[in-house]
DNA sequence: CTGTATCCATGATGATACTG
DNA sequence: CAGTATCATCATGGATACAG
């Protein structure tokens, strides 16, 4: 059973499940810096421009009560944090993706004064 | 040049352009049932359950700025009126349609009580 | 039917400073 | 480095009533 078969009503349904998950103009960047790479929270902080530490410090924590990602505490010394994106965060990748490249090819028919 | 070849930075960049565009709780779902068909102001407001009429209202009004949708006056007594979506609504398809799936799984994953 | 007008509550975001 | 603490502001959304 495909998408498409679905009633309107739960494909509205889910929609908003991951629009609540994603929710916030901060979750998917801070995702994507990961995705990318960065594991500390300096990193991501550099990653994703102009996000405050305070702002950072909540979206890690709702993502990782979302198990999108996981905090460790590394036994080095001195300590550090580090964190890390799921296997189940992957599933959001090619979503992600999507919005990237929808994006980009947006950015350019804004500059087209679009149609 | 796929996206993966994209610079952090850029990627980001692309992916807050998107994430402004469908901003809120309610853009996509409004999308969403008018991909399915529904047009008119009351028909939405019936498919995407809790809105309410200043919000919906309102988001009609940010999709056709982005030209997501166009609203029309019809020729008709008495005067209806008349939304629908533009092609260029249907780019985002895809990234909807990915929503959906992912939200879908995603209940379910919260019921098994996640991974 | 298709909205507008208020008023209000809440949450999200931001600026800045500070700490172990 | 990895945060927390405050304070302030702003955007979003919700309730309700009303109007052409």
């Amino acid at each position: 059973m495909h998408e498409h078969d679905l009633p309107i009503s739960e494909k509205i349904k889910y929609l908003q499940d991951t629009l609540f998950t994603i929710s916030g103009k901060w979750k998917l960047p801070v995702l994507m810096a990961m995705y990318s790479g960065a594991s500390r929270f300096t990193d991501i902080q550099r990653n994703v421009a102009a996000i405050t530490t305070k702002v950072l410090s909540k979206e890690l924590k709702d993502l990782e009560e979302h198990h999108l990602i996981v905090r460790e505490v590394d036994r080095t010394y001195p300590q550090t944090i580090s964190y890390t994106v799921t296997p189940y965060a992957f599933t959001l990748k090619p979503m992600v993706d999507e919005m990237i490249s929808w994006g980009k090819t947006h950015r350019l028919k804004i500059a087209d004064k679009l149609a």
